[in-house]
This record gives structure tokens, sequence and C-alpha cells, in this order.
DNA sequence: ATAGCTGCAAATGCTTTGCAAGGCC
DNA sequence: GGCCTTGCAAAGCATTTGCAGCTAT
């Protein structure tokens, strides 16, 4: 795996949004861009920050995520009282909120277009973000795969 | 109006969740459910109830919310991290957000059956609830309304 | 009478802030 | 060198909890 180029892309990515690459910086980003599309809370980020060696303060990361928030790199998802999520995946989608685990995934597939099947916002004001979460409870039940008529 | 009759059915609508129909219930009762659907947080009942010369302290309206969340009188609603909202509406449909007011309001018209539309959740799991939370900013200008084409 | 509620104040958990020290351009 | 960043610890805010006293049945 190109693990240079993938420093050389982070490097960029911080440039652009006018973010100095500091070591706290390049860390954090290398976990949140390294591989695919993730959902982190400050706290899990940091957690695995210093699980990797990266010496960082929470404070730090906090103030991380925001000014990554504010650049458009990452989308804030809102699924729980009294705690962010952030989601390195800033397009029109919709998620899955595991609630017992705290886990929360992409749904798969292209975006309902709900803007087409809502109606439209009142007068004054225009649509920032529509935002869906599908909350999830595990099945009661999980060894009667046969029983079902 | 008939008050008294509202008072009945506030005190039925205790009897049937299990709840004492304490001074404090059934005055935050009366602010919920006397008339149309409500949003509130705990703090804007709290100042509300004062306001009504009821005398009750926040930690109390936290317990009563919850417990009539519990009991299906109410549900919450996730639209801020960091803060409760309490809707008097439990039954399926989708809420405005307006983000500068704080102010949250029911999406008029019956409410989109996204089930079906929606992708079918991981194996293992089942869909507890789908919330959909339009956002919505103030139009930058205001005072332009006839020169739309 | 007694089990359940309430109020207060303290505690909690997550997030933000202030300021001195350190790092990037 | 100057300005942006960081780290730590303290502050902040919304919510929860513990416990003594009160209240509905």
């Amino acid at each position: 795996m190109p693990a240079v180029p993938d420093q050389k892309r982070i490097l960029e990515r911080l440039a652009a949004a006018g973010l100095r690459p500091t070591r706290q910086r390049i860390g954090l980003s290398s976990l949140l861009f390294g591989s695919g599309h993730r959902h982190v809370t400050a706290e899990h980020l940091h957690g695995e920050a210093l699980a990797c060696g990266l010496r960082v303060s929470l404070a730090t990361v906090y103030n991380a995520l925001h000014q990554m928030t504010g650049a458009g790199m990452l989308r804030e998802v809102v699924v729980e009282a009294g705690r962010f999520y952030f989601d390195t995946n800033t397009s029109a989608h919709h998620h899955f909120f595991h609630e017992e685990s705290g886990l929360l995934t992409d749904v798969p597939g292209r975006a309902i277009h709900l803007e087409a099947l809502l109606p439209p916002p009142p007068p004054g004001t225009r649509v920032k973000l529509v935002d869906v979460v599908i909350r999830l409870e595990k099945l009661p039940d999980e060894g009667q795969a046969v029983l079902q008529c």
C-alpha cells in the first residue's frame, strides 16, 4: 500500500483547508481519512490516537474536529443528545444508528432524494440539510431462523 | 373553553401511565397537553411552569419528562447535540428545525412513508424509529417579495 | 402507614475556554 | 520573529443522582 502518497494527500487536504500541518492534525487526519469513511466521536478518536502513539490532548481533538468541520472535511451528525458524532463522508446520505452499541453507519446505496418528497420549507427559510437517522435495536431473539411461517 | 374536562382528561392520562397525579405532574401535563402539539426542552418547560406560578424544580421537570416519555406520552427528538427536545406528538412524523432560533416544528401533512423507500436494516436488527430532521436557515434577504420572476 | 415524589445541592459527563509554552512559516 | 497551535487545567452547561422531607393512596 502506498503509505507516502497517503501522507502527501493528507498534507494537501490540510493545506486546502488552510490548516497548518501540525503533528497532531496530520495524525488525526491519517486516522480519519486513511481508509474509507468513518464515524467517530471526539473521545473515540482521542483514544485511537493515543493507542497509535500520537500524543494529543482531548481538547486538541475537539478543536481539530471542529476546524475540519468548518472547512468542509467533516460533517457533524446529531444522533444522541449529549454527544457529537463526526462523519468523513460529507455528501448527502443517511445513517443507521445502533442505539445499544452507539455505532453509526452509512445507509448503503445512493441517498433517497427526499427533497423532492418533502413539503416546501416555511416562508423566509431555506433547507440547509436533511438528516435521516434510522434508529436500530437488536432483534430480541436470534436463534430461530427456521421457525418463521 | 372547557377547563374542567381538560383537567379530567389530564388526570386520566396520568393514571393510564401509572403516574401519581401530583401537583407538579398535573401542572406540567396541563402545559404540555393543554392545547395542540408542543415541542419543548426541559429548561423551557421549567421556565414556563415558574411563569405560571407552578412551584417545581428543574430536576422534577427532567424526571417528569422522562417518565412521560417512558410511558409513551411524549417522544424524544434529537436535533442538537447537548440538548433534549420532547414532542407531544408521538405519532410518526417529521420535523423542521430552525437552527438560529432553536425552534422545532412538525412538518405539516401526513408523514411520508419512508420505511418503504429505505433499505432494509442490517441482519440481526430491527428499525425502531426513523428520524427525519429538516434543518432550516433564514433566507439571507427578506425584502424582495416583488422581484421574483 | 407506606410507597412513591419532590426539592435541593452535589455530582457527572461531555465540551469549551484561558493562558503559558511550543511549533510552523 | 511572529503568529498560529497545543496542552493542561479550570470553567461551563445540560442532565442525573442521593437523600431527607413531603404527599397521594
